[in-house]
DNA sequence: TTCGCATTTCGTATAAATACGAAACAAAGA
DNA sequence: TCTTTGTTTCGTATTTATACGAAATGCGAA
């Protein structure tokens, strides 16, 4: 019944947006971008940040089912990374969605009348 | 009281991700660019939209407050495009974002127990 | 088996996002 | 001035996101 109005890609590209949407989860996949020649534990982070574990846990979580990270068990410890494969695709995703602006055209909205 | 924990190019990159973080908003942002050259109108767009035109509007305001689209009047039109500057912002630290991650390292989160 | 530890899940509260239809708005034209 | 028209704002309902502390989990070590 519902037929489909967006493309795969732009649901998967909203879905990867949706996951960076927020201060703590860009926070957390820097740092795991900068550790990733060490384990990074959920512990190490929460200490570099003013929210409850448990928040931080939903945070991981969030990314985890975005698919822009994966954990790895470490008992008792959680040794988190960046998820490559998917981290590629959201970044030529997003890399094809800009490069489709038309940066030679100017005279579109500039008049003085803008919202 | 409150330190500040994440840096500006953190709080900006989430904002910009957070817009783009709705289909139905990179559906928008994919039709303005595409036909930058002519001008896009709230009611060209919702025809091609399974959604209220108020939802439309609300969508578009979203894409408005985070800086990446701008609106001129064209009375009783509203004609909507790109923000070229933002969006080039918004361009530039995603690109600077996932140029961190390391592709050569492939010795993390190989192990059989991943999540 | 029992303890301790890191982490998650649960329960819950509050805020924000998403959606719709009705009403308001602003400007052009009759 | 009144009407028409495209769009937004308002009011509202529902869902999802964000946050916390308490309790549960899973596993190694004692």
């Amino acid at each position: 019944m519902s037929e489909e109005y967006y493309t795969e890609s732009q649901k998967k590209m909203a879905r990867y947006a949706k996951a960076l949407g927020h201060p703590v989860r860009v926070f957390i996949m820097e740092y795991l971008m900068k550790n990733a020649s060490r384990c990074c534990y959920s512990g190490d982070m929460a200490e570099e940040l003013p929210i409850a574990r448990s928040t931080l846990s939903q945070h991981l979580s969030e990314l985890k089912d975005a698919g822009l990270i994966q954990g790895e068990i470490n008992a008792p410890y959680i040794k988190y990374c960046i998820n490559k494969e998917n981290c590629a695709e959201a970044e030529r995703l997003l890399g094809q969605f800009f490069k489709n602006i038309d940066f030679s055209n100017t005279t579109t909205c500039n008049s003085s009348k803008i919202l």
